[in-house]
DNA sequence: CGCTTCGCTTGACATACTGTATGTTAATCT
DNA sequence: AGATTAACATACAGTATGTCAAGCGAAGCG
């Protein structure tokens, strides 16, 4: 026996479109600000689903908002472009998809500490690229490798980016240059 | 006629102890990680006050957050260090005096956002520095003046310092070092 | 001293949300 | 046909926020 298990087959789709309903109302409704204050039985209404089957497929208002938080930080929206020769340019790749990534949905983003609790679970992290800049003799002399790593970090975080895109009045290209001249600082002057 | 107000006279010190003991709960409650799932029951107990207390004294639940929000936001912990002759030596200032406000109780300013709903609501804004370092032409040609200001807000901003910051392992000293070293980015190199 | 004011308390109450339990319907798979 | 599963409705316990009414006690007033 396959542990019970029944294979599901045509009704997998309508399991996946109602899954979709409700992560997308819950989506919306945390972005439009009702962040903490969001009931379980709103984003039920709003996809048009009963309230048990969010529990059913959640397990709790913490396994939706989690879900969601997931769903939003695990989307890439530039193709991975990873895998540049020069670790300066993997450097600049990086900072601009966090742009992008931050300015595909900021009131999302903006709202989501609130509810998940934990701060930004480093959406992208790149242990790898401090190091591959060390080894390039890329990093300015006495700049530790953590320190690198944690300043990296700080300037592709989504508070940074918020603050610097001004509700859309700079435009993320904008931004990312501002970023990477603030990056400088932990880069070898010469060449 | 005074409005028949009564004066509160002795009564007055009783008044502000509860004040302050409702206010100290709720604090420690927030920092605690109890953020989002803050009872009002909960802070009244841990007062030694009954909920109604503070219902009268705040109004409501967002009321009392509001008044921690405040209460943390307005204390200065540097005596606040302005007038120095030279703009930069006083970004130095105001850098160092964001992280040791941030520092004094990290929990509490973590935990903060996820209750007031509205971003941290630009503690010291100093509007004017920017502009006395464009006055002396102390700006990076081609920085603006609003680039210079959102960088600064950026830099000083709880977000980075927590970043920095490492759950202490770096010190506050450490991490406005690094600060000074990113904040370079909209500083005139020459002189 | 009598009286009033005002902060604070207790108790009860209406409403809303979370999470669980029970049972039903309809669709699909074996 | 029979088993299985997603989704449904209803009801329930527990806890949260706010509101209302009545009362106590300390400090002020005449």
């Amino acid at each position: 026996m396959n542990g019970g298990r029944h294979d599901l087959g045509k009704r997998q789709a309508g399991v996946d479109r109602t899954r979709a309903a409700v992560l997308t109302a819950a989506r919306e409704l945390v972005a439009a600000g009702g962040g903490a204050s969001l009931s379980v039985g709103e984003v039920a209404r709003r996809a048009g689903v009963s309230r048990l089957t969010i529990y059913n497929r959640f397990g709790s208002r913490s396994g939706l908002l989690r879900a969601v938080a997931g769903q939003a930080h695990g989307r890439p929206v530039a193709p991975t472009t990873n895998g540049a020769e020069d670790p300066r340019e993997e450097l600049r790749n990086r900072v601009a998809a966090a742009c992008a990534m931050w300015a595909s949905d900021p009131a999302l983003f903006r709202a989501l500490p609130a509810v998940t609790s934990s701060g930004d679970p480093a959406v992208l992290k790149d242990r790898g690229l401090a190091e591959r800049l060390a080894a390039a003799d890329h990093l300015r002399p006495g700049c530790s490798l953590k320190e690198a790593e944690d300043v990296i970090g700080a300037l592709t975080s989504f508070g940074v980016f918020d603050r610097l895109h001004q509700d859309g009045r700079r435009s993320p290209a904008t931004v990312a240059d501002i970023l990477m001249r603030l990056a400088a600082a932990i880069l070898n002057p010469e060449s």
